[in-house]
Order: C-alpha cells, then structure tokens, then sequence
DNA sequence: TGCCTGATGTTCT
DNA sequence: GAACATCAGGCAC
C-alpha cells in the first residue's frame, strides 16, 4: 500500500531524509487509542559514520538498519531506554533517522502521551529518543515493523522549507560529533533541550 | 541554571 | 567487562 508519492524518498541518504521527515506525522494505535503527532527533530546516521551502529557492519541488532528504507528499528539503551529509528538509503547502506522529538498534534493526544510518560507534563513529555519512545509506547516488539501499517504508520507531509529547518550538530553522542546531521524545525518547543 | 550521579540491560570485544 | 544515539533527581551556586 502506497501511503504517498513521497515514500520513495525515504530510500534517499539518511541526512536528505532526516529533513524530509520533519513536519511528517507518526500515528500510533494503542490500547484502542490513536495518538497522533509531528516529527520536530531528527539526527541522520550512516555506515560511513562512527557513531552509527551500522558503523561495524551488519550484526543480528543493526540488520534492519540495512534492510529497506521506511522500517522501524528499535534499540534498547542504557539499561532502561529505547529509541527509534527510521531505516533510510537504500537496501544494504545501513543508514537511518534517530527521531529525537515529536509533538503531539492535539489536546487529546498530549493527554494520552503525558499519561504514557507518568503523568509527566510540559514540553518535555516527548523531546528526548527514550522520552517520545515512551510517549508512543514504542519498545523493541516494533523492531522491524513496516512503517505503512498499523499499528504505527508514517504519513509524509510536504516538505518544510529550508528556511524553516535549524541544523547543527548531533547530541549526546561521544563519536563523530562534528557531523552537522542534528535538525529541527526553527521555533518548536518541544525539541531537545541541549 | 548547571553539574553530577545512579539506574539499568544489551551488545560487542 | 566496558561502552552505550538516556533520563531524572539532587545538590550547589
């Protein structure tokens, strides 16, 4: 099922489409409820990349980052965290888009995603990798899901405009720092805060 | 506001 | 056994 015209994009190198997919929407379905909301913040990773898991090639964790573009790829972190991803480039370059914040596109949907994150309240309830992870309830049993279905789909939006999109570079990182492959959109609140 | 630290499981060497 | 694409709470200033 083609969901947009745009979805080939995604098999485009990960730093075009870790801007492409700013101002895309993820809707989840969970416990019979949809959230629905807007990517703010994305970092682009790929094999070339020391900071990449893909870095050293394919093993039994990072072999989705190297199947097709438009995948999920969920790892866990630091013992208590998740994060997700989102496969881009083509089949077998292992590259991908950390998604490190979203906001929720409605009342109803923040109130769903603040009571996923405990009762946690403000623009920090989804502006970290583990936080929105935990907002949407993404854990590993999405690793590998297909984006185009239930119960997390990816609806791409038209693009944002260059003018619109602050990048610099990534965070929270101790390799390849310097790659300027971090970008959000100029003005949201609900990005990271570093 | 900013720094420090504890919590914790998976992955890889 | 160390590193890790993190987060939240506590403390000093």
């Amino acid at each position: 099922m083609i969901i947009d015209d745009g979805w080939n994009e995604l098999s485009f190198p990960a730093v075009h489409v870790a801007r492409r997919l700013l101002g895309s929407m993820l809707v989840r379905d969970v416990n019979g409820e949809r959230i629905s909301c807007r990517i703010v913040e994305t970092e682009a990773y790929d094999q070339s990349d020391a900071a990449s898991h893909s870095f050293k090639g394919i093993t039994p964790r990072t072999e989705i980052m190297f199947g097709s573009a438009g995948f999920l790829y969920v790892y866990f972190t630091y013992g208590m965290h998740y994060c997700c991803n989102i496969v881009a480039g083509a089949v077998g370059a292992g590259e991908a888009v950390l998604i490190r914040a979203v906001e929720p596109l409605t009342e109803f949907d923040y109130t769903v995603m603040a009571a996923n994150r405990l009762g946690r309240q403000g623009m920090d309830i989804a502006n970290g990798p583990a936080k929105l992870c935990q907002a949407l309830q993404i854990d590993k049993t999405l690793n590998g899901h297909d984006l185009q279905s239930a119960p997390l789909q990816l609806l791409l939006q038209p693009e944002i405009p260059d003018t619109d999109i602050i990048t610099t570079t990534r965070i929270g990182i101790s390799k390849a720092k310097d790659q300027p492959w971090r970008f959000y959109i100029c003005g949201n609140p609900y990005i990271s805060k570093k």
